[in-house]
DNA sequence: TGTACATCAGTGAACGCGCGTTCACTGATGTAC
DNA sequence: TGTACATCAGTGAACGCGCGTTCACTGATGTAC
C-alpha cells in the first residue's frame, strides 16, 4: 500500500495531526510526532505545509466543522410543533451542543478557539445561533428589545460554562451535576431573554 | 546591595516571576529567565522551591488576591442607599469587576485559572459573588427560587465573556463596543435573576 | 514501444534553540567555645 | 575578642530532551519524442 509516492500524504498528516489535536490539545500537534504516527520521516510534511502553524490552522478547521456540525445535528433532531415551543427548544439545543462538544473534545475544541484568524472560521457555529435567535425573534418568543446583541450573552454564557467545567475549576463535577447545572444555565438565559 | 547571601531572594524571584506571568502567560513564566531577571544563575531559585510548578503556584497564589481585591475594591467603592438597589449594583460590581481583571491581566489571569488545585484557590473571588448574591436574595431583589446555583450561571457568564474578548475570537472588538456588550451581559444577568 | 529526462515527493543528517534539572563546588554567614 | 567549624545560599558546568527548520540528496513517476 504505501509506495515511495504516498499519494495522499497531506490527507495523512492532517489526519495524524487531529489526531494529536484531540489526544493533547494545541501544544499536541507537533510536527515529528505528526510524522512518525504517519509513518514518514521527520521533515516530509514540508512538502504539504510551509511549517507547523498551516498545519494547526488545518486541524483547527476541522474542529470548527465538527462543532458547527454537531450544533446543527441537534437542531435537526427536534421535533416540536409549536412554532415558540420549537423556537425555544432550538435555542437550547444549539447551547447544549456547543457546551456538550466542547467538553466531549475539549483537545480539539482548544486547538479550533485558539486558531480563529478570521471570525469567518467560526461562521458555521455563529450562524447556527443567529438562526436560533432569529427563530425565537420571529416567533415572538423573544421580544424585539432583547434580539441585538443576544449572541454574544447566549455565546458567552455557554462558553464560560465550556471553560469551568472542561479544563477549568469545575471540571471535577460529576456529569450528573453538571448535566443539571447546564440545564439552569439554558433556563437562565431563557429567562433573561422573555419578558 | 546585594551581597553573596542574598537574603530576600525568594521574593525577588516571585516578583520576576509574576511579572513574567503578565507579559506572557503562564508558558512566560519559565525558570532560566526568571533567575536571569533576578540577577542570579539559572540554578539559584531550586534554593526556594522544589521546581518550576511550585513557583508557578506562587504566581497563581498572587492572581488569586489580586482578582479577588479587584472585586472587593470594586464593592467597596458603592454608594447607594437602597438596600434592593445597591445590591443589584453590588452584583453588577462583581461581574464586572471580574470581567475587568482578566482583560486587564490576561497573563496573570491566566496562570491563576490553569493553576487552581483546589477549589479554595478561587475562595476570595468566589465569597465575594457568593455575598453579592446573598445579598440580592435578602433585599428580595432575587427570588429565592433563582438563588440555588446563582453563583454558576453568573460565574459562567462573566467568565466566558473575558474569554470571548480577551485572548478569544472577540479580541478585535474597540474598548467602546466592549463596555456597551459587558453592560448587556450584566443586564440579561439581572434580566435571567429577577421575576 | 522504448528511452531520456525533468519533476516531484520523499530521506537522513545536521543546526541551533531553550528548557528543567542535577552535580560537585565555593564563598559567606552565624554560632559555640 | 578571636577563632574553628557547621551550615547555608549561591555558582558553573553539564546532561538529556525534544523541538522546528534547512540542506543536499535520491528514488519514483510521468511525459515528450
Amino acid at each position: 500500500m504505501s509506495s515511495y509516492h504516498h499519494g495522499n500524504l497531506r490527507e495523512v498528516l492532517v489526519d495524524a495531526a487531529v489526531a494529536l489535536g484531540r489526544e493533547k490539545g494545541p501544544d499536541g500537534v507537533v510536527l515529528r510526532e505528526v510524522a512518525r504516527r504517519s509513518g514518514v520521516s521527520h521533515n516530509a510534511a514540508y512538502r504539504h505545509f510551509a511549517d507547523r502553524e498551516e498545519l494547526l490552522a488545518e486541524v483547527a478547521r476541522v474542529g470548527h466543522r465538527e462543532l458547527a456540525e454537531a450544533m446543527r445535528a441537534r437542531a435537526r433532531r427536534l421535533r416540536v410543533k409549536d412554532p415558540r415551543e420549537r423556537a425555544r427548544k432550538r435555542l437550547r439545543a444549539t447551547g447544549q451542543a456547543y457546551v456538550e462538544y466542547a467538553l466531549a473534545e475539549p483537545g480539539l475544541f482548544a486547538v479550533a478557539f485558539d486558531n480563529v484568524h478570521d471570525l469567518g472560521d467560526l461562521a458555521g457555529a455563529y450562524q447556527e445561533l443567529v438562526a436560533a435567535l432569529d427563530e425565537c425573534e420571529a416567533t415572538g418568543y423573544m421580544p424585539h428589545d432583547k434580539r441585538p446583541g443576544a449572541e454574544l450573552t447566549c455565546w458567552a454564557s455557554v462558553h464560560g460554562f465550556a471553560m469551568l467545567y472542561g479544563r477549568g475549576p469545575l471540571s471535577g463535577t460529576t456529569k450528573r451535576e453538571r448535566d443539571a447545572d447546564l440545564a439552569r444555565l439554558l433556563d437562565r438565559i431563557d429567562d433573561s431573554l422573555t419578558p
